[in-house]
DNA sequence: CTACCTGTAAACAACC
DNA sequence: AGGTTGTTTACAGGTA
């Protein structure tokens, strides 16, 4: 798959629009043209922009465009969980996306077909389809696996890519294991979402517990 | 062509 | 001892 940050590499682009940042995530699978396609879908949202300045950490980690919107989830995902869910209403008539007619991925008819997402987007859906926003690493597998069957007769490399991903990405932040336990319930860590701005980690999900 | 992102593999350490 | 988790490095492929 091609770089996901092109806006925040453009010298004109002071702030990014949560289009962008979906349009990145979802480069490879199509949602990115849907939203070019599609003028029903607006998922812009007012006074979600960055400072000036505040892309100074240009890492090759900083996946900061996931995190544009604090509900990306609620605002788009639940359609999207929805379209590539092996659990989904049989009986759900909703016409399919532009994004779809342009690369149908449907898990339940396509359980060998592998997902145009990347492990970041996935890792990103799991921890924001969870009610902590959080997920130790084996529930990040099965969320997967629940979702996109094709993992579960996948090498089991992608195991190894996911924990590659929650490395080496800042935005992912792990939870050590005392603090997921007690507010988790989880003996083991957990895995939530940050993105930094001026090196402050803030989480986008959970702003009571900047602690961590 | 270059820079960057992504996926994959592998090695290694720590832990259970 | 073996499996899992976490980190790091390296490389190949794709895209702008």
């Amino acid at each position: 798959m091609g770089p996901v940050m092109p806006a925040s590499k453009k010298p004109e682009s002071s702030g990014i629009s949560v289009s962008s940042g979906l349009s990145q995530c979802y480069r490879g699978s199509g949602f990115s043209k849907a939203l070019q396609e599609d003028d029903d879908l607006d998922f812009s949202l007012p006074d979600i922009r960055l400072e000036e300045g505040t892309m100074e950490d240009e890492e090759l980690t900083n996946l900061n465009w996931l995190h544009e919107s604090k509900n990306l989830l609620k605002s788009f995902g639940e359609s999207v969980l929805r379209s590539v869910s092996p659990v989904q209403d049989l009986d759900d008539d909703t016409p399919p996306s532009p994004a779809h007619s342009d690369m149908p991925y449907d898990a339940r008819q396509n359980p060998n077909c592998k997902p145009h997402y990347s492990f970041s987007c996935l890792i990103f859906m799991a921890i924001e389809d969870s009610p902590t926003k959080r997920l130790p690493v084996k529930y990040i597998y099965n969320w997967i696996l629940e979702h996109f069957p094709y993992f579960a007769n996948a090498p089991t490399g992608w195991k190894n890519s996911v924990r590659h991903n929650l490395s080496l990405n800042k935005c992912f932040k792990k939870v050590d294991k005392e603090r997921s336990q007690v507010r988790l319930l989880c003996l083991e860590p957990a895995y939530c979402i940050f993105f930094s701005t001026k090196n402050e980690l803030i989480s986008t999900t959970c702003p009571a517990q900047h602690d961590f």
